[in-house]
DNA sequence: CTAGGTGCCTGATTGC
DNA sequence: TGCAATCAGGCACCTA
């Protein structure tokens, strides 16, 4: 699924593409896709706009046009192509967003749990996000204190985007396996030595995700230009690994569920829940 | 604050 | 073999 490193990815890869593009149409094959404001509404406020910036907060992708921010969360399935316009369209194909040079960028999302936003303030929907992990005025010291005052489970805490903005299912259970935590620990059990491990694995694999353009295997196509390679798949220590020998000390690595979400983890390298 | 449930969706997997 | 039931999961929203 889409998490940090594969938006950043986005980003990069989708930039040369659309900045000082103008957007000529936009179709919304799947009206329920847009969130804010309605589709026919989207449509004509978009329509004739400039895209100036592409960023990242979190997990949303952001485009900012003359007139406002299209934010965009691609959830569980979403990916994005960009096609010439009279390239046939592929199954599941939900907004299309024409473009001033003949190409098309095209949402794709299989289970429609992706959504758009168009806004005056990307913060009208950004403004609950906690802090993002790769950002250097995230100091160690302040992750600590944020964490020692939970009581929650920490795999579920480090999930919830309120808390820290970005990881998702994978580099969840990546990053407590890098730090040696098992996923079912309190937050406010962990020693400042483990606390200290977490804030670096989580910033190690993000990092190291971003450097190989993300983990699914088929997430982005963005014709012409060179694909993004994905190829941190191959990097996974535990995600879907269960049943298969630990990387670090080959006992078996089991799959339990935590918070309602498939975890996976080394008994032996994490120790005690 | 924390935990648990439901709904949104559809392709893959499981069960008989 | 074939089809129905179940599962997966990010997030909003609800209840306790």
């Amino acid at each position: 699924m889409p998490e940090l490193p594969e938006i950043e990815t986005y980003a990069r890869h989708l930039r040369p593409y659309l900045l000082g593009r103008r957007v000529s149409y936009l179709e919304a094959l799947w009206p329920g896709s847009i969130a804010v404001p309605d589709a026919e509404t989207l449509k004509a406020l978009l329509t004739g706009q400039r895209i100036e910036a592409i960023s990242r907060r979190g997990k949303f992708l952001s485009f900012s046009l003359d007139g406002g921010v299209l934010l965009i969360h691609l959830r569980m399935t979403g990916r994005f192509r960009v096609e010439a316009a009279a390239s046939p369209r592929q199954p599941h194909d939900r907004v299309i967003m024409g473009l001033d040079d003949g190409r098309e960028l095209r949402f794709n999302d299989t289970r429609k749990f992706g959504r758009f936003y168009f806004v005056p303030d990307a913060a009208l929907v950004t403004a609950n996000l906690g802090p993002e992990p790769l950002d250097e005025t995230l100091t160690p010291a302040e992750f600590r204190e944020r964490i020692r005052k939970r009581s929650g489970t920490v795999k579920p805490l480090l999930m919830n985007q309120t808390f820290l903005a970005g990881l998702g299912n994978i580099y969840t259970d990546e990053a407590l396996f890098r730090a040696r935590i098992h996923p079912l620990r309190k937050a406010n059990t962990l020693t400042n030595e483990e606390i200290t491990a977490l804030f670096e694995a989580i910033r190690h694999v993000l990092q190291e995700s971003i450097a190989y353009e993300g983990t699914s295997l088929d997430f982005v196509y963005t014709g012409g230009l060179r694909e993004a390679s994905a190829a941190y798949q191959s990097r996974l220590q535990v995600y879907g690994r269960a049943g298969e020998p630990c990387l670090r000390c080959g006992h078996i690595l089991e799959r339990i569920v935590v918070g309602g979400r498939g975890t996976h983890f080394c008994p032996q390298c994490q120790g005690d829940g």
